[in-house]
DNA sequence: GAAATCAATGCAATCGATTGAAATTTATTT
DNA sequence: AAATAAATTTCAATCGATTGCATTGATTTC
């Protein structure tokens, strides 16, 4: 690599310490407009640029964000880093991006490449296979300000910021029996996560607001296209199927939707959809999908934000108190109820 | 921020000089076993971590990768993205990313944001509006190696990694031709990209070679959902419509589907519809859409590899030959066609 | 027993920029 | 002209780790 120029070469050049240099450079008073003037044109003429590292190691900081994310292969994420991103940039931060790929293992990896790349903070959602939090529990020890988004733990003394899970599937299931359901079935996510449990539960109160009987039955663990696919075949070729289909996400929806149309059924007059998360995939679908917009963007945006004031604020550990910010939910009505 | 452990904690500890511990910890033979011993325990003990931002600074190097990209939000990026990110992690390395939004001045901005954060190469996929290059060719005078895929150019110094474009579009059509079709439309990106003119230039030999008059007034410049409905819209309105389209991408395709069936005609019996990218998306169109692959992933990982190869060889910019590396595509027959 | 050898460790400079304190130059006052 | 004040500029340490070149002390050799 070509050597740059550092602040010393115009020290030379004119003849100057590297102090009066560094000083010109950024408008000190105590230096004469005459240096300043000539410090000035030379660096712009040599294409002088600050060296990052230098001032990393003496500000002890990288202006940058670690963002710890399960797959970037996926809408709702992808929404979310652009929203990321976005905020970054205006106040200057960088964003490292580490993919867990859903892997508990590679998470603690990621971690720890966290620290070593010494960010000034970190961005997670963790992996579907997470249960043990300790690898989150050395960074915060560390005292690197952590925000969880969307994926969330309530054990850990850091901010969250996620969708408003619980009011979605609520508005999401009593929509469908608005529309005449009856007999819904329920597509949940792990219940590990939050937005498992938040689902589902929500699920349960439209059910329990219409005194709609909670089937066990009716709920399955199919958060995959293949698995809803395979487990939406089997149900509707079951005696007396749902009517109804809240799925955890827009994914399984669409796979849904995909095997009724293979058993004949029609969508929404025989079943009817509703999905999560609001993908690009849902406005494609065939009938367009029902589903709760997640406005991954805005919560991409708003986790950054909340870290970036982190970061200002500098709080001692022994003061903290952990931030929940959640971000309203709509539904989106299509044609596939 | 908590102060981090480093090397003169253990050295004072253990009555010491810091290069000692330095030596004892890489294993350094003059070290006696005992003060090896010694230090590496306290080490571990500690939690010592050295510090990345110091022999960053030392040794003028980063490990980290910038990758400048139009839209993260889009399948084909975070399948590239994914693939990056990969073999950055495999080698050690970090993945930092810049969204230019298909912004020409946005992306200027990132190219400086990549400078002085001293990214040790870089990855770019430029934006739609950039015909003017210079941004990158000062990377390049800076002796940043930098790699260009998908969206390319020949004018700079620098390798390309590209999807097989022209071989794609032309078994695309080729393959619409053999299923029948006499009339094909193309929707087509805009022509300062190479993406936009290798695939008219495989549409129009796919054609030449079956005796198909090449029509000009059934190219199309239509690349984004919106767009491509409008087009398709008023194109199939039209007398005499055409039996068959070549899209551009997956978007325009599925739009063009849409379109039709909004006009009662049927796919593929009335129309037959090709796409470009096999998004996921793809897979959920009903009917499903035809489409050449163009491997995002691998994409990703080649681009990352040459680049990593860049940093190894450190080739002096007079002896530098630039590769360019193509990724054969495939086409993916569904029932679209 | 003095010189040579060798193992083990320490010193100090380096990477580039910043900054409190000291030193120098210049201007002002008496 | 001397004394003081004010304006500029430089010195040197710092951030954390590395490394060529001493230095120390012990052992070996003739």
């Amino acid at each position: 690599m070509k050597r740059q120029i550092t602040i010393k070469d115009i020290a030379v050049k004119l003849g100057l310490s590297t102090s009066t240099v560094s000083r010109a450079l950024k408008d000190h008073p105590d230096i004469s407009p005459k240096t300043r003037a000539a410090v000035k044109e030379l660096a712009a003429l040599l294409g002088y640029r600050p060296n990052r590292i230098a001032l990393n190691l003496r500000n002890n900081s990288t202006r940058t964000i670690g963002l710890i994310i399960p797959e970037i292969e996926h809408y709702f994420f992808s929404a979310i880093i652009n929203g990321i991103e976005e905020i970054a940039y205006k106040n200057d931060y960088s964003v490292m991006v580490f993919q867990s790929n859903e892997s508990y293992k590679r998470e603690v990896i990621n971690t720890q490449a966290v620290l070593t790349n010494r960010v000034d903070g970190v961005l997670v959602s963790f992996s579907k296979e997470t249960n043990d939090f300790s690898h989150f529990q050395k960074l915060i020890e560390n005292e690197i300000p952590v925000v969880f988004f969307d994926r969330v733990v309530d054990s850990l003394p850091a901010d969250q910021v996620v969708a408003d899970d619980y009011q979605g599937a609520f508005i999401a299931v009593n929509h469908l029996i608005e529309k005449g359901c009856r007999r819904i079935a329920h597509f949940a996510a792990p219940q590990n996560l939050q937005i498992g449990k938040s689902r589902l539960s929500g699920y349960h109160d439209a059910l329990l607001k219409h005194n709609i009987h909670f089937d066990h039955e009716l709920v399955f663990l199919a958060d995959t296209y293949e698995t809803a696919k395979k487990a939406a075949h089997d149900i509707l070729r079951k005696p007396n199927p749902p009517d109804g289909f809240f799925a955890v996400n827009d994914m399984s929806a669409i796979a849904i939707i995909k095997a009724a149309k293979e058993l004949g059924k029609r969508v929404p007059e025989d079943l009817k959809v509703v999905g999560f998360e609001n993908s690009k995939s849902a406005g494609l679908s065939d009938p367009e999908l029902t589903t709760v917009d997640q406005f991954g963007f805005e919560l991409g945006r708003e986790a950054c934000l909340m870290l970036l004031k982190r970061l200002k604020e500098q709080t001692p550990a022994e003061l903290f108190k952990p931030i929940r910010k959640v971000i309203k939910t709509k539904l989106v009505v299509r044609s596939s109820t």
